[in-house]
RNA sequence: GCACCGGUAGCUCAGUUGGAUAGAGCAGCGGACUUCUAAUCCGCAGGUCGCAGGUUCGAACCCUGCCCGGUGCGCCA
């Protein structure tokens, strides 16, 4: 597709050139018109209202700038092709509204576009995204799903839109909780439950080798002991390790497999510990560290945000050191623009410290931290030590088991392989979709109910508007084998089409808003009204008993809707099954 | 104490950064399947956008103060 630019950019341009013209020599070389999307179609598909903002700079009445500004666009050589109709309204609104046969041209060149008219404004960008990041030796919970999930989105996201992503599961692996794991696992493993459920496992010793050293100060002492060896490089507890590693790994890449997530690359805090020592010297040579009650740090006190400890008075390195090794490797390595770090609210400072510190560094690298806020139960928060964790294996399982309950009573004529099929893709999409249409950044009280919501705004609701599309493009096509959509042009016709028609072609706007703003819930609403949308037109007229003609280019424009949602909901990482 | 976030319909939440009469879903009430998938659609009802000031043509959105809830504030990540 050649033209790159959303509606509102393109109208934007008519409305900037106009005003020039309007108004030669003043208006401010920084003023930039732009042309929004209207609140409510009685107003107009689109709408400017810059002429009130505008008021102040040029000393005249809003409706008189609005007046200079759709008597410019209305002369004959200068209207723009795609509006069919200007009006000023209240103060000195300026509505737009689209002409219709250009939004069927919009259409069909979208359908051309491998990337359905998204402008590809990643391109020659790359952009790493962390994301996920579960702890070794501990089983996924409820609290890893949004970081999953929302990370997960904006990776393809990010790709739909050009960037070159790099993608990488950062685990925790390297903390010193390995040397009560350790110490645990030599004391009290259970060799049976090991085999049956390795993390599962692991967290019991875990726990147990932690309450016993709260009990016991030599306990304690020996676990450290352990830890050291581990960082030196002890053969048998480097050999532990790594069985740790693996065997969770094992069960992550199974929920991962589950949640068609994949990453790029899976490095742990442990690929950076050789690293940790230059952070420390080039910190130094940057004069920017400094001693404070035995441990080294750096000084942010200017910022506001204490100070960021880079090496413990033990002479241990933390979080923060790894952080930094991590960005410096990764900036050496893929030279990326963005660096995003996608985890929930309470790291909020420990980012800001470190991104300030690369800052001061020179790092020429955009750091986000895009945070959501915390999980929680209706009873208060969750904690491995109080039990009352709901492991994500468990959430994946209901989720199929509830949605494959809907599908047999609903469609008891599919086979049953089919029905699972079916019940996954709408239960792991549910359970998606249900954190991906709200603001990442509310806070969550988990419910079962909520959480796998399958009626109205829901991922199923969206699936099954896609699925009833798919099934009536096979029915047109067995009962009219002649008929070729190819040929025909999407109808804008009445009302209903001509808005979803539009709807359509405002994909772009949708999809590059939720990247640039990191919110995958702007996809989600948009998809969501489209569905809308077409299932009220899916309601009002008839499709495979309307007239020749009208009949093709009716279903050329619901194919779009489908194409369109299935696309939507894979940017979301949701499937959209042909029948569901 | 300081910092960040939240407070919008009975419940759960949108509201793309200042636009027109604040929107959905669920729950409630009333309608629509002999017809392309009723996991649907149409309608009704439901609001002091936490409170009080301020900024301006215009505020749920920006500023100030306060109330309530969440989270964080040196060697965990």
């Amino acid at each position: 597709m050649k033209n790159t630019k959303t509606l509102g950019e393109e109208l934007s341009l008519y409305v900037q050139a106009a005003l020039h013209d309007a108004f030669p020599e003043m208006i401010p070389n920084d003023f930039e018109a732009t042309v929004v999307k209207t609140a409510d179609s009685r107003n107009g598909d689109y709408q400017c209202n810059d002429a009130m903002a505008l008021s102040k700079i040029l000393r005249k009445a809003p409706r008189e700038i609005a007046n200079a500004i759709v008597e410019t666009l209305e002369k004959p050589d200068r209207k723009p092709e795609m509006v069919s109709s200007l009006e000023i309204a209240g103060p000195g609104f300026i509505n737009f509204r689209l002409n219709s046969e250009w939004i069927a041209d919009r259409l069909l060149a979208i359908e051309d576009d491998a990337f359905r008219g998204v402008p590809q404004v990643g391109a020659e960008k790359t952009v790493v995204i962390d994301y996920s990041s579960p702890n070794v030796a501990k089983p996924m919970h409820i609290g890893h799903i949004r970081s999953t999930v929302i990370g997960n989105a904006l990776d393809r996201l990010h790709r739909f839109c050009g960037f070159r992503v790099l993608s990488d599961n950062h685990l925790g692996d390297w903390g010193t909780q390995f040397g009560l794991i350790i110490l645990g696992y030599r004391h009290f493993v259970d060799q049976k439950a090991l085999e049956a459920s390795p993390v599962q496992e692991l967290e019991r010793v875990y726990v147990e080798s932690y309450q016993k050293s709260k009990e016991d100060e030599s306990w304690l002492d020996q676990a450290r002991k352990e830890l050291v060896k581990l960082q030196q490089g002890d053969e048998e507890n480097l050999a532990l390790w790594k069985k740790f590693v693996a065997l969770s790994m094992g069960e992550f890449d199974k929920i991962y497999e589950r949640l068609d997530v994949r990453f790029d690359l899976t490095r742990g805090e442990s690929f950076y510990n050789e690293d940790l020592p230059g952070v420390l010297t080039r910190l130094d040579e940057a004069g920017l560290l400094v001693e404070s009650d035995g441990a080294m740090v750096v000084d942010l006190e200017a910022e506001k945000l204490g100070v960021c400890i880079v090496r413990k008075t033990d002479g241990g390195f933390n979080y923060a050191t790894t952080d930094l090794a991590t960005v410096f490797s990764r900036v050496r390595e893929f030279e990326p623009e963005t660096i995003l770090y996608v985890t929930d609210e309470r790291q909020q400072r420990h980012f800001r410290q470190f991104f300030t510190v690369c800052e001061k560094l020179g790092e020429g690298v955009n750091l986000e931290h895009v945070w959501f806020g915390l999980m929680r139960l209706p009873e208060g928060t969750f904690s491995t030590r109080q039990g009352n964790v709901i492991k994500l294996e468990v959430l994946l399982d209901e989720a199929e088991r509830r949605a494959l309950e809907i599908v047999q009573s609903s469609s008891p004529d599919l086979p049953e392989a089919q029905q699972r099929d079916v019940a996954r893709a709408v239960g792991i999409g549910a359970l998606k979709y249900a954190d991906l249409s709200q603001n990442p950044q509310s806070l969550v009280t988990f419910t079962w109910d909520k959480a796998m919501a399958l009626d109205g705004n829901s991922a199923p609701y969206l699936q099954y508007a896609h699925a009833r599309i798919r099934s009536v493009l096979d029915k047109h096509a067995a009962q009219f084998p002649d008929d070729t959509l190819e040929g025909a042009i999407p109808v804008c016709t009445l009302d209903l089409e001509k808005g979803l028609g539009l709807k359509v072609a405002q994909f772009p706007e949708a999809v590059l808003g939720a990247t640039k703003h990191y919110r995958p819930n702007y996809l989600a609403d948009y998809l969501y009204e489209l569905a809308q949308q077409y299932s009220t037109y899916h309601q009002s007229v008839p499709f495979l008993k309307s007239e020749d003609g009208v009949r093709e280019s009716r279903m050329r424009l619901i194919r779009m809707v489908a194409d369109t949602l299935k696309t939507g909901l894979g940017l979301l990482g949701i499937e959209a099954p042909e029948r569901i």
